[in-house]
Formats: C-alpha cells, structure tokens, sequence
RNA sequence: GGCGGCAUAGCCAAGUGGUAAGGCAGGAGUCUGCAAAAUUCCCACCCCCGGUUCAAAUCCGGUGCCGCCUCCA
C-alpha cells in the first residue's frame, strides 16, 4: 500500500517518495501573530498536525517545522493602536496560540522559527538574490524581479499577462513607483520612521512577507524538503513567492509536494478577519464546545473541501464525539477488570506505530488516497459502535457478549487510531465525576436505602412511587437501573 | 477575464468506469410495570442537459456555486 498525495504543483495524485529513505521533512506556513486564531487556523493547524502524524504512524521520521510570523504591518498596527509594541503584540498572541493548540489537542511542531529569529537567513537569501541579478535594490527597498524567474506561475497556474495587475488596491503608490515592474514583491522594505527596523547592506528596514519562509526552510529543512503545506489561500502570491524565491536561489525544487487545505466557510463565504464573519478558536470552546467535537467537525470533510461552520455541524460532531469517547473511555474503566493490558494515560502528541490488523489495514487503505482521513473515521466508528454495544452490556448487565481479547483488541486499535487522528479522551472523563461538596451528595449507603424502599414500591406495584424514588436520584445523578432478574443497579452520571 | 476546486439522502460526508461507506437526525417493531440497555427493520436510481462507453455518481462539454488573481490559514 502507498500513500498518494495530490500536489498543488502537478495538479494531480502522485505517489509519495521521501528524499531520504523513511524521513520525511514538513513545514507548514504559520500564523501571522496580531490577533487570536480563528476556526480557519485551526483546520489548518489540526489537519498538518493529523498528517505529521499519520507519516509517523505508518512508520516515518518526521521533522515538523512551523513559522510565525511576527514582522508585519498589521502587528504593527495593533501595536500602535494599543501604545504596545510589535514584540509585546506578538508574544501576546504566540501565548495565546500555544494555548488554543493545546485545547484542541493540536501536537507541537518540532520548532516554530520566527522572521525576528532568521533575520541572518533571510538578509543572506536576499544578498544572494541581487547577486543572482534576480532582485534589486530601489530607495531603500529590495525586490524580486519576478520576470527574471522563467517559472514564475507554476504553482498557481497563472501567467503574469493574465494577472491583473495590482487587484487588491492594496499596495501603495510609493511603492509602486520604485518597481521594475508591478508584479515584483518586496524582498526588503527600508524602514520608516518608528518603525521596528534591522540593519541589512540595504540599509535599516525589514523583510517582506514571503521571504522569512524561504529563509527558515533553508536554515532548518534544507534546500529542499519532502512536503510544504499551508491554507489554499496562500497558494498565490505567498507560495508562488516562495519558489521564486528560493529556487532562484538555490536551483533546487524547494518542496516535492505541495498540499493546500480548504477554506472555513460561514453562510458560503470564506471565513476570514477582513470579512469579520470569523470565530475565534477560544470563543467557540469558551462558549462550552468540546474541542474533539471540532477535531471531528475538521476532519470530517476531506482536507481539499472547503467546511461549511454551522451550529448544526457543531452538534452533530457532539454527538458523533460522544459515540467515539464512551468507547475510548471502556478500557480506561473496565480494562483492568477485564484483564486488559492497559495504557498508562492519555496517549500525548507521540503516535505509536500502526498494529498492522485488519482494522488497520482497512484506515490505511483509506487514509492512503491523498489523506482521506474522512474515510479511515468509519474503521473508528465501526470499533466504537461495537465497543460502546459491549460497554453498555457491561454497564447494564455487568457483563459482554464479544469476548474480552477480541474486545481487547478493538479496543487497542481504536485508541491506535484514534491517537492518529489526534482524539483523546480528557483526564477529566477519566475521574468520577466529583461531587460538588460533601452535603449535596447521597451517600452509598442512603442510595441503597432509597432504592431499597422503591424496590418494596415496586412489588407491592406501587409504580407512582417506585417511579418518583428514581425521579429523586436522577435528579441527585444517580441512574438507576432495572435488570430482567429482579435486581437493580445504580451508577452515578 | 485568467487559474483551481466543488455539485451524492432531512443535514454532514466517502466513493475516481461495473448498479451507492460512514456520521448526525428520524421512523416502525421486539423486550420492559416504566425507564435504561439490547435487538430487528425502514430512510438516495448520485443538480440538470448533452456526449463517450457493452457499462458513468465516477470520463468529456454545458450549467450552478466557491476560492485565488499580491492582507489572507
């Protein structure tokens, strides 16, 4: 079985061979750090993290690289705006990021390099780029000279005659004026007065955009690198950028494959902070959404497909959640009784290799056609409905119908998988849930008595009151229940 | 205008030439004093119109929608 991938770069399905044998080296395009990650970041944090994964649990060494991005003019805005500075801004929210990731369960990457960080890298990269006579200095400024780069375009599929030239309106006159040629970007931008600024050949100023990721690939990756991945919105200009830049430089392809997820829509727009139609990632767990039911609401879709955000979506991933934890949750709480060899808590950011069953095999099969992490889920429903059957058969009747080694065995595939894919379950679905204090819990033993006295109700058929005895525990957390011979459990909820 | 992508049940979604996975929601029955659980069963001719083929959800053209075209995950 091979894993293929369908490359931005070829515009098709290839299959996927590392540089070096059983290594594979990853980096994705990060976050410009000026404000809190919204559900859009997130599906790209979490699906590059799930496919990092996915290479380690089919046996590959993984180096995962992420950049942020904390030179910019909206960091800087910010920073203006609150009388701060760009480093306070961006280390605000570089904070506030790890934070979001870990709630969500998102693994680390291996490092996470920052443009204030590769100054050396990026002012190198620049230098070469002159003396390549690919870039040129103008007032102050650097840019490429993106006609000097015969294959400017390949990756966006655009020819510079189609491109119109300066549609966003965004970029300034002054700007303008010093270009060659009004497709060309700035490598460097002079400083202006109180602004953060670094000294370069050029004179004091700071790098472009595009240019820091170019710079950190080479330093931490190399030349080239097996996989660059990042949101379908970067494919042009940031991505195709990137190429000119770095393969310019080096003569070198920068990355084998190129992967672009799908957009987070909202009423069929692209969810985004200029459109102010965004959730941010704290907002939504804030407001009581468990975060492996964003796991599966992102994962649910194929990667390449744009999700719509809807509060129906959201619910429906609660639910389907709630099937995979309860089953997730049965070897933690009867494993032992069962005999099971059970994992030592909750599976962290380390994926263990695949089992190699037929479970297994079936994932791969799926996972294996270009990441269709949407198709591998249906191995870990079919276990988790299985499992959750036994569960409840062991809740209920204190024993199950399948027998413990196979149950055993789903069950260890099922967390296998599911730590893939990136579910866990929290400690706190692991504990008992605690009483709120002392006084407002039922002890053991008035439980027994209460249910004692309803057992009596119920042989004389006294139904009203053997139900109101139930009403009253429900209403305690305690459920209770009936078994066809006669006697009657309890547990609390 | 250019480039790319998507159209499958009430909702979400897989499937990439041989008569439709899965999730969510829903319905009917068995069992049960009730409840819970278990259990059986039901719920799509794949937007539409052409074409290619012995055969198409799957390929081609049309159509509609979305993204990108120098802020973007």
């Amino acid at each position: 079985m091979t894993l293929t991938l369908y490359n931005s770069l070829t515009r098709q399905k290839e299959i996927f061979q590392t540089l070096l044998p059983g290594q594979a080296k990853l980096y994705c395009c990060g976050v410009t750090v000026y404000d809190y990650c919204h559900l859009g970041h997130a599906r790209t944090c979490l699906v590059w993290d799930v496919a990092r994964r996915y290479l380690q649990w089919l046996g590959y060494g993984v180096e995962y690289i992420q950049n942020f991005t904390d030179i910019d003019d909206k960091i800087l805005n910010r920073a203006r705006a609150e009388g701060s500075s760009m480093e306070a801004v961006s280390e605000k929210f570089i904070a506030a990021y790890f934070e979001d990731m870990e709630r969500l369960h998102i693994g680390k990457a291996d490092a996470y390099p920052r443009a204030t960080h590769a100054l050396n890298g990026i002012k190198r990269l620049v230098a070469e780029l002159e003396q390549k006579g690919v870039a040129y200095a103008a007032g102050g400024d650097v840019y490429y000279a993106v006609r000097k780069f015969p294959g400017y375009g390949k990756l966006s599929g655009r020819k510079l005659e189609d491109l119109q030239a300066g549609a966003s309106g965004r970029v300034q006159e002054t700007e303008e004026a010093k270009k060659q040629d009004a497709f060309d970007f700035a490598l460097w931008k002079g400083a202006k007065p109180g602004e953060p600024a670094w000294g370069s050949p050029w004179g004091e100023g700071r790098p472009g955009w595009h240019i820091e990721c170019s710079a950190m690939v080479r330093d931490r990756l190399g030349e080239t690198i097996d996989i660059h991945m990042g949101g379908a919105d970067l494919i042009f200009p940031h991505h195709e950028n990137e190429i000119a830049q770095s393969e310019a430089a080096t003569g070198k392809p920068l990355a084998n494959y190129w992967l672009h997820n799908g957009m987070v829509m909202v009423d069929g727009e692209k969810m985004s902070k200029s459109l102010g139609n965004f959730t941010t990632i704290r907002e939504l767990l804030d407001r009581g959404v468990d975060p492996m039911a964003v796991r599966l609401f992102i994962l649910q879709t194929h990667y390449r497909k744009p999700i719509d955000f809807t509060q129906e979506a959201i619910e429906a991933a609660t639910n389907g959640w709630q099937t995979l934890k309860e089953s997730l949750l049965f070897g933690y709480e009867y494993g032992d009784r069962l005999g099971w060899q059970v994992p030592h808590l909750l599976p962290g950011a380390t994926v263990q290799k695949s089992l190699g069953n037929d479970y297994t095999q079936e994932f791969a099969q799926a996972v294996n056609e270009d990441l269709n992490f949407t198709g591998g889920l249906v191995v870990l429903f079919e276990l988790a409905k299985e499992l959750r059957r036994d569960r409840n058969l062991m809740l209920h009747e204190g024993k199950t119908a399948t027998s413990p080694e196979k149950l055993e065995e789903m069950w260890q595939t099922l967390v296998n998988l599911a730590q893939v894919l990136g579910f866990a379950v929290a400690a706190t679905d692991l504990e008992p849930t605690a009483p709120e204090s002392e006084q407002d819990t039922l002890s053991d033993v008035m439980i027994e008595l209460a249910i004692s006295q309803r057992q009596a109700a119920r042989k004389a058929k006294n139904f009203a009151e053997s139900d109101r005895i139930r009403q009253e525990l429900q209403s305690q957390g305690i459920v209770i229940i009936d078994s066809p011979d006669g006697s009657t459990r309890w547990h609390r909820i």
